[in-house]
DNA sequence: GAAATGAATAATGTATTCAAAGTATCTTAA
DNA sequence: TTAAGATACTTTGAATACATTATTCATTTC
């Protein structure tokens, strides 16, 4: 039958790797590939066609592969041996779990932080978040992007107390999942406001397990935040045409 | 000078790829050069060279490579970019701080099943525990493989009330370090019973909290006992040249 | 007319080739 | 003798080529 015109092999947006520097090819296209899933624009259990991303990048298929590779790690696409690379079919309770292990680990990075932060520290991480507590009220002049970077800075003061595996993993549970905070519903600035407030107060006094569960807390709620936002974009598979006749 | 013998370049043992099916190739190359990473056999720091791993396995390049960006994934190899592959220097402190990681996200699936656990499957970890608990006094029927699995089986009991991504993060924490238990220092076996014998009752009255301290405190014995064994094979590189005059 | 079987087509996985960057060696000058 | 530079060699990263498997489409049979 055909109801609408034929839906072909969705294209991929063409672009030109930033930087033609041998090495570093596999990295450009797995940003590439991972801003396609986060943003929506290939969809949950859909199929990724090897050669259409080289076209589409003007490289070879090798590091694409080696990109693919590196997202099936992250859980972001599915390798199935011999039938390629699909968008992993995650469901909004995956997302919420997610989440809900980057808190436990951030958590740990918190009662770490509340014992052994430096005083210098401290007074850096009270620093951005007057600065963050400020955007609240007159943000006259900090946009979007600003608060996105006070925010990341807020977390990655408390990280750097952490040893270099809980960093490390929490770069890797940060980077497969969406980061644009700035882009989550209305009032989320508020909350999370709020909620640093909390991780501060732990922290600054030294209270180790309450630091850990204000920072649970605080990445539960980003998570269902996050949830909504992927739910908003089409992320886990619209059901719009199911509701039309 | 060149004292010794000169020591050239470490020979990697040849083997024969288990199955020869495409699409699984890559997965055996991880495995293959995983354990020869975690038995201490190429040492930290040491470059890994692809074409002598490519004859070793008599597969061609490509497959190595994937396998490389896996292991880098894991964190067990160190990924420069056009100076190769090279074992991840990883520091006693690293291996402590890895198994923290596993144990809050082992604690959280801990105290999940605290909460959710069914009947049949209490019962199950008991039949499990109580298995475990006969080989600790009378083992002469049970083999080290045999504890390993009981300990695998107990562990994987409680993960399985836990979400899929929580399992998913279990399945890859539990992989990028050594699992053979079995060989831990003596004495392991003994407090594992008592480790696991908290956490199940903390399980079985429903005590969600206690559940996950149990755990995260089962997983930082384990983590200690890990260290001291990999200490034990010279995986942190040995000293033992700078104490010969 | 539907299901099944087969050939044609397409896409993946692996091998091979090629170019570029790194490393080592040798020469030459201070 | 040592240091600096040039040259040869090695190795990596990417591109291409090839073989095998999956998928599609047409034909045949029930």
């Amino acid at each position: 039958m055909e109801p609408q015109g034929d839906e072909r092999e969705p294209r991929y947006p063409q672009r030109a790797p930033a930087s033609r520097r041998r090495g570093v090819l596999g990295e450009e296209v797995v940003d590439y590939v991972r801003e396609l899933i986060l943003t929506g624009t290939i969809r949950s259990g859909e199929k990724i066609d090897q050669q259409a991303v080289s076209e589409a990048l003007g490289v070879s298929r090798s590091p694409i592969r080696e990109a693919l590779v590196v997202l099936g790690r992250e859980g972001l696409v599915e390798l199935t041996p011999r039938r390629g690379a699909a968008v992993a079919h995650l469901s909004p309770e995956d997302i919420i779990d997610h989440y809900a292990l980057f808190g436990v680990v951030s958590g740990r990075a918190a009662a770490l932080a509340a014992e052994t932060i430096t005083e210098e520290g401290l007074s850096e991480l009270r620093k951005v978040h007057a600065r963050f507590l400020d955007a609240g009220s007159d943000g006259a002049a900090l946009g979007p992007e600003d608060l996105q970077q006070l925010n990341h800075d807020f977390h990655r003061i408390i990280n750097l107390t952490a040893p270099g595996r809980t960093r490390w993993l929490l770069r890797h549970l940060e980077h497969s999942v969406p980061s644009s905070y700035y882009e989550f519903a209305d009032g989320w600035n508020h909350a999370a406001v709020e909620h640093h407030a909390a991780i501060l107060e732990a922290i600054a006094s030294g209270d180790a397990d309450s630091a850990r569960r204000a920072m649970e807390a605080h990445l539960q709620a980003s998570g269902e935040a996050a949830a909504a936002q992927l739910a908003a974009i089409g992320f886990f598979g619209d059901n719009i045409r199911a509701t039309m006749p």
